[in-house]
RNA sequence: UCAGGUGUAGCUCAAUCGGCAGAGCGGGUGGCUGUUAACCACUAGGUUGGAGGUUCGAGUCCUCCCACCUGAGCCA
């Protein structure tokens, strides 16, 4: 009885027999030839058939594989520069466990919708296997960052009773006949927590019910929100810097397969380096006048204006210091500048756009009472917010990673759909 | 919600001025001992998103509706 192994060990086993276990993803006969590319879901490696090498009906019966069918695949490694990956299998026994209805996706182009349509099988594909991959080594990276630095891990609740942030729409749910709402944000839960723990952070979904139609928006992503006890904004910048790096050096350690596969130009990658440019909303008003765009200051930064920005520098860039009046109503104002809050949003290079967004919390109870109350938010769902203010109040701050909007641009992808398994957007819930 | 765009075979797309509904791929059948999205021959495959209208005649023009795409706003 051959060893069962993966593609991805193949080499350990040159001119041994082997079996593999997988999935047809192409084959092609060439009269008493067939060459069946058999992928495992660790990598991909050509079976060859010579009807003189086999019994006449196991010949014939693989004549009757189809794309995605699954078989077993005895053979003999050899190594044959003609293969991809430089490995074959010399085939010897196959044993078909089920021969695939035609499968709806063909090695050739498909358009987007009918791709997405089919979302639970092109996930066999080699471009998607590479996104998610790089995908899987973020959410490493981050949580190897933080829990490195001695953070502890708090889940944040997914049904909250009230917004995060009163300006979003929010997905509404019925609770036991009591309205409750998905989370927007876990951040509210993670100062709570920070005050109990000192470093902690959560990873988790988010669900923003925004009509937003774009391909930097899904109604359901996950985020990573550190929240940090005794921490100032200059803290929580060198944080976020430092979680930046952390992805970037680490996919270009174990993805740069993967990162090729998806024709990233890695050098952009390699050009990042500390610390970041820092900008605070004075100095990004100017860039953006200089650069001509139609940008009104005072207000808050556009798509096109984040965009502008970040292609002129080959770091993320860090922009502070926002008008109060634009952001949440939990953030600190700048004691010096008391319009402008102690914020900060940090802006992926090559004009990708706002990845992080962050700050210092108010900390004073009475300021944020009245800022509840100005933001016409329903104060007895912050009570115990406010409590967190009563009880040992300390300056703290946190931010919060889009994971998608990351992956995105570390993918060098045009959208950010493909960088979840399986994306909701506005318009898709299926599969 | 607003602006622009698209909708034709299983998939990707053609169809001139309003004049016979087409190709490639995929599927099926046959051929080939080195294919990489193989190749060659043959073959099946259509409610042109939907409903009205104009016309001798509509995939094409008009009205309404639907779906999706790309942006804006909002946000990570």
């Amino acid at each position: 009885m051959a060893p069962k192994t993966y593609i991805a060990d193949i080499a350990k086993y040159l001119g041994q027999e082997v079996t593999l276990q997988g999935w047809i993803y192409n084959s092609t006969q060439k009269g008493k030839l067939q060459f069946l590319m058999l992928r495992d879901g660790t990598g991909i490696i050509q079976g060859v058939i010579f009807k003189g090498n086999l019994p006449e009906e196991l010949f014939d019966a693989c004549l009757a594989l189809t794309q995605e069918s699954s078989v077993r695949l005895t053979g003999t490694v050899t190594e044959d520069k003609r293969a991809k990956g430089g490995y074959e299998l010399q085939v010897s026994a196959v044993d078909i466990v089920q021969i695939a209805a035609e499968f709806p996706i063909s090695p050739k182009e498909h358009g987007i919708d009918f791709l997405m349509e089919h979302r639970h099988l092109w996930l066999r594909s080699a471009l998607q296997h590479a996104v998610l991959r790089v995908r899987h080594e973020v959410i490493r990276a981050c949580r190897d960052y933080f829990d490195d630095l001695g953070f502890t891990l708090i889940d944040a609740p997914i049904f909250t009773p009230a917004a995060c942030e009163g300006t979003t729409t929010l997905f509404e749910t019925n609770y036991f006949d009591e309205k409750a709402y998905l989370t927007q944000s876990g951040q509210l839960y993670m100062e709570a927590a920070a005050m109990a723990f000192g470093k902690v952070y959560c990873f988790g979904p988010t669900f923003r019910a925004e009509k937003s139609k774009t391909r930097r928006h899904l109604t359901e992503f996950w985020m990573i929100e550190p929240e940090v006890a005794y921490c100032d904004l200059a803290m929580d910048m060198e944080l976020a810097e430092g979680l930046l790096m952390k992805i970037v050096e680490r996919v270009l350690e174990n993805r740069r397969e993967e990162l090729l596969r998806l024709e990233r130009d890695l050098s952009a990658l390699e050009a990042i380096k500390r610390p970041f440019p820092r900008l605070d909303y004075d100095e990004a008003s100017r860039m953006l006048k200089d650069a001509g765009s139609p940008f009104v200051f005072g207000d808050d930064l556009g798509a096109p204006d984040e965009t502008l920005i970040s292609q002129n520098f080959s770091s993320p860039v860090m922009v502070t210091h926002y008008p109060a009046a634009v952001k949440a109503f939990y953030m600190k104002r700048d004691p010096l500048r008391p319009e402008r809050a102690l914020c900060v949003d940090v802006l992926a290079p090559e004009g990708y756009g706002e990845i992080i967004g962050g700050g210092q919390r108010e900390d004073d109870l009475d300021t944020l009472i009245s800022r509840i109350t100005a933001h016409h938010l329903p104060k007895s769902a912050f009570d115990w917010y406010l409590d967190l203010r009563k009880y040992g109040s300390v300056p703290h701050a946190g931010f919060g990673l889009g994971l998608e909007r990351t992956v995105t641009w570390i993918c060098g992808l045009q959208h950010i759909r493909e960088t979840i398994p399986f994306p909701r957007t506005i318009s898709r819930i299926y599969p």
